[in-house]
DNA sequence: TGAAATGTTGGGGCG
DNA sequence: ACGCCCCAACATTTC
């Protein structure tokens, strides 16, 4: 039996512009091997769903069918495992002969446990692990402030990162000549469907490729106005690689700067998360812990659902309920009410979007709601509270995107406002200035 | 990537 | 013509 080299796929489900597989299957040429594309579905996440009809899972499977159409074409496969990852390895490691693993780096806490887990039983077994940086432009530690420290503002965090920007780091890493290089197995492996994973389809909410390009070019015009196709929606195809982020900086440096500085968000977010760990489970600012939360369940889930009695809140999340997706502007003014109207920890929101989000990113998540709670770095000054009254008639005047998602808005059916403005406006800044005033700076 | 409160200015009605 | 008041419209400050 021959020995092999793999590619674990994780968050870079394709084929085109990635550059751990890019590594593999130049490293298995050289040394006369070949590449087995390989990719886990994790229980230690599926299980914890309780929906199973999960967009996330059924985007994922999509794009494996893509990928091994691709493969196919190269008269290869692609191994598709279901189970725990340590434990997958542990049976691969007996099936074949595995020589090396090439993977791209995941930063996400779980990511990085799983992966020093397997890094360990890699090397007990003598086979060696190359990793790569992929999914981001410039990671962890490659933007720095002169004193060599990691940036807790954006605007300066941007102004180095694009200073530091080449050629190199949005240049492609094809793999079509090395396409000799895929193992082909004698028997394609069957890859499990979602019905045996215990899963249903659902279906998917995109725009075309062709109309992206458009989009992109008047981003900075259009991006604030949910009734329209003003935003690309490559967040999810972000989020599980289907796009390469050094393509779309591309077409950014080319089309749109205001479309550039969302990408760079992303490289932000993920140093933050990597950097300051305690962000996952707690405020960037520390004395924004003592923030009083109301714990009332009642008020959550009227947000939760929808039912509000603020049109422009409800839209918002009847759109994420039904779709997994909501519109950026219309999830800065759904995350201000909860946390600054209702005065609920902007935690169980994190969660809530964590569990529909189709395009759920840790990082990018905590660090959106801790901006709009007031508790992040860089966030929005506490007292910066959104009027969803004054938010529609500046990004919704029609009412378009309201009558989208709240069609009952002018019948009996529809609730009253669960908390009046006036009031819950000098509540939050009473409440914020109130926990803040031991720490204050004078 | 706010909104409300407060301050300033200037045109027009009116005695 | 003049002073006074009202109040948009805009600017600045405050939360």
């Amino acid at each position: 039996m021959d020995s092999l080299i793999v590619f674990w796929f994780r968050r870079d489900l394709r084929t085109h512009d990635n550059t751990g597989l890019y590594h593999a299957l130049k490293a298995a040429q050289e040394e006369g091997l070949r590449v087995m594309p390989l990719f886990i579905f994790d229980r230690t996440i599926l299980d914890k769903l309780d929906d199973k009809r999960d967009r996330r899972v059924e985007f994922i499977h999509h794009a494996l069918g893509e990928m091994q159409q691709d493969f196919t074409a190269s008269h290869s496969s692609l191994l598709v495992r279901y189970g725990f990852p340590l434990e997958v390895w542990q049976e691969l490691l007996q099936e074949y002969r595995i020589k090396a693993v090439f993977t791209n780096h995941d930063y996400e806490p779980y990511a990085k446990q799983r992966d020093e887990a397997v890094s360990t039983l890699l090397s007990a077994q003598g086979v060696s692990l190359h990793t790569f940086k992929d999914t981001v432009i410039f990671e962890k530690s490659e933007v720095l402030t002169a004193e060599e420290r990691p940036y807790s503002v954006f605007t300066p965090y941007s102004r180095k990162w694009k200073a530091q920007l080449t050629d190199i780091h949005t240049s492609s890493y094809p793999v079509s000549e090395h396409r000799s290089a895929f193992w082909q197995p004698l028997q394609t492996p069957s890859m499990p469907t979602l019905e045996e994973m215990g899963f249903q389809k659902v279906g998917e909410p995109f725009p075309s490729k062709e109309v992206r390009a458009d989009i992109v070019r008047s981003y900075n015009q259009t991006r604030d106005f949910p009734a329209q196709q003003g935003t690309t929606r490559l967040s999810v195809h972000l989020r599980f690689g289907t796009v390469s982020v050094r393509e779309l900086v591309r077409t950014a440096l080319e089309l749109n700067e205001t479309w550039l500085n969302e990408l760079i968000w992303r490289d932000f977010y993920m140093q933050i998360l990597w950097h300051f760990p305690h962000v996952e489970h707690s405020a960037f600012k520390p004395a924004y812990d003592h923030i009083p939360w109301r714990h009332d369940e009642l008020d959550f889930e009227r947000w939760c659902k929808g039912l509000t009695g603020y049109p422009i809140v409800d839209a918002g999340m009847r759109e994420l309920n039904a779709t997994g997706f909501m519109h950026n502007r219309v999830r800065m003014i759904v995350a201000s009410f909860l946390t600054k109207h209702l005065l609920l920890d902007w935690r169980w929101g994190e969660r809530y979007f964590a569990q529909k989000l189709l395009d759920f990113d840790l990082a990018a998540n905590n660090g959106g709601w801790q901006w709009a709670a007031g508790t992040g770095c860089d966030a929005a000054p506490y007292f910066r509270i959104f009027n969803p009254a004054s938010q529609t008639e500046k990004f919704d005047p029609k009412l378009e995107y309201i009558k989208r998602w709240v069609p009952e808005l002018n019948s009996f059916d529809y609730p009253q406002p669960i908390v009046d403005h006036k009031f819950a406006r000098e509540r939050a800044l009473s409440t914020y200035k109130q926990a803040l005033k031991p720490f204050a700076t004078e």
